[in-house]
Order: C-alpha cells, then structure tokens, then sequence
DNA sequence: TTGCGTGCAAAGGTTTTGCATGGCA
DNA sequence: TGCCATGCAAAACCTTTGCACGCAA
C-alpha cells in the first residue's frame, strides 16, 4: 500500500490524541465498510455484536473526531435521520480535493479540479467568507445512476 | 401573478383539504420567504411573532403535506439538524440558492451567487454530475469571527 | 352533521453534555 | 502523574402520535 503521509504513516494515524482499543474498535468497523455509509447506531451495534462493546457517546465523539481530522467524511441523507459516516481511502489525498456525493447510489466521487478550486478565493474575496474545502460534500445525482433511469 | 395552472387555478389552491386560518398563514409565510428555506421552528416563531400562533403539530403536518403534494421542497441541509421547506414558485423554481456556515459561531449564511450558480454548470459538464445545490453547505469562518479574534 | 384539522401533551428517536472513573503516554 | 478518553445517565432537540375539541363544508 502506498502512503501519501511522508514516512509511511498511515492515514488513520493522522489522528490525533490516544490510542485505545475503542478508537481501534471504530476505525476497523469503518475500513471493512468503507464504500458504504455508517450511522452511529450502525457501528455501536455492529461492535456490540462482537461483543466489544463501545460505549455510544464514544462513538459519536471519535467519529466526529475523525470528520474534523478529514479521515472520515460525514454527511447527511436526505429523508435519513442519522448523520452518515464513511472512511475515506487512505491512499487517496482526501484533503487536496472535494467530494460529490451521489444521493440515489450513495457514491462518492473525488473530485480534483480549478474550477472548484478558484471557488475558495472568490468566496473569500466576495463574500468575506474563509472557505474549508475539505469538509465540503456537493450532493446530486451520478452520471449512472442519472442514466439508469 | 402568472400562474402555471390551467385555468388561472394557483399553485397553493392545489392543496387539499379544509381551507382554514391556520394554512393560510403558514403558507404565507412560505410565500414571503420564497428564496430561502425554513424550518418547521422558524414557520412557527414567524407567526408567533405576529401574534398569530399556529401549534408546531399543525406546521409540521401540513408542510408534510405540502410537500406530498409538490407544492414546498422538503430537504436536508448537509450538517442541520432540522428539516427544511422551500415554497416553489413558479418563477423561481429553477434558482439555486447555497449556503455556507460558520464553524466557529454556527450562523448559517444564505447565499445567492451567480459565480457559484456557474458551478451547477461546471460540475455538470465536466463532471457529469447533477447537482443539488440547495442542500450543499460550504463550511469555513465567518468574517465576524474572524475579525473577532 | 360529518369528518378533517388543530392544539396540547406525551412519546419516540437522535445527539450532546456533565461528571466521575479509567487508562494512555 | 497529568491529561485525555470513556461510559453512564440526564438533558437537549427534533419529530411523531394520541386524543379531545373545533370548525369547514
């Protein structure tokens, strides 16, 4: 596998704070479902079921850790009540770029692009604004699933 | 008014039902802040303002309804808790309008943007993707918070 | 008069928070 | 040892629902 981190540390190790068997526990859950979308009821109960309980106010702090830290991206579904979560690729360099997000399949597209980029300054310099790129999620409909239909 | 109703019919009278105190004054509201979106609360505080109060039970019912029918969108905002309504008239119904909060202070701004209209295109041309603006927040630091520092 | 609409209060679901305890570095 | 992390329970929110009463048609 190929890190973007110099020095070989992985993605998930740019979190910052203690390492604990808890933290271990909700990552690994969101590796192995990493294309799909997570709730926090989603990894409390699938870490119950292996019976390594974590508790669920820890799991909503961690993974509102991680959407800060860019390593997971947090989004909300529209008719869904839960704020979704998924891992973002750690051999992929989340934070240089934006995400769409496909609201009928539930993809997410990494999206590199100038355009998108020269958005940041002219928020800036017209709205006074200081934009945050990274957390950014551009909601629609995917080319297939458009097609689809 | 134009309507785009055979008949000279309004949107609104679409609606089924009783015609009563209460869904006129909601709808109302809707109609003044067309542009914007609103939130079941902020329905609510609008006409308790005017000293003309609708039960939260009544505008959460019949926004619902509203929006069965076609007459308001109902979506998410990435990162708000509440869901929000959009009355669609006629003329605007194709306005895009976005939105960019604070992450410091949590002051949700309202935007309307021709350079960032620009990019619904953009991102459709050269990305194949349809987006959905309304529901897209660009997050960041607000000029107040900024400077408050 | 009939049946839908309304308002209150209670219930239900999600997320946040306070605080004592636990555990990493 | 000094903080940060955790877990529980309570609080805070948002939304839905049950029921008695009101009101449009």
């Amino acid at each position: 596998m190929i890190s973007i981190i110099k020095g070989g540390e992985k993605l998930e190790n740019r979190a910052s704070g203690y390492k604990t068997r808890q933290r271990d526990l909700i990552l690994d859950v969101l590796k192995k479902h990493g294309s799909g979308h997570l709730t926090v009821e989603d990894v409390t109960k699938l870490l119950n079921d292996n019976s390594t309980a974590v508790g669920k106010s820890t799991v909503y702090r961690y993974l509102e850790k991680l959407a800060e830290e860019g390593i997971v991206k947090k989004y909300t579904v529209d008719g869904e009540r839960s704020v979704c979560y998924q891992y973002l690729d750690s051999h992929k360099a989340c934070s240089n770029h934006y995400h769409m997000k496909c609201e009928k399949c539930g993809k997410l597209i990494h999206m590199e692009c100038e355009t998108v980029d020269k958005l940041t300054e002219h928020i800036f310099t017209h709205h006074n604004f200081r934009l945050n790129g990274s957390k950014c999620v551009f909601y629609g409909i995917c080319d297939d699933c458009y097609k689809g239909e």
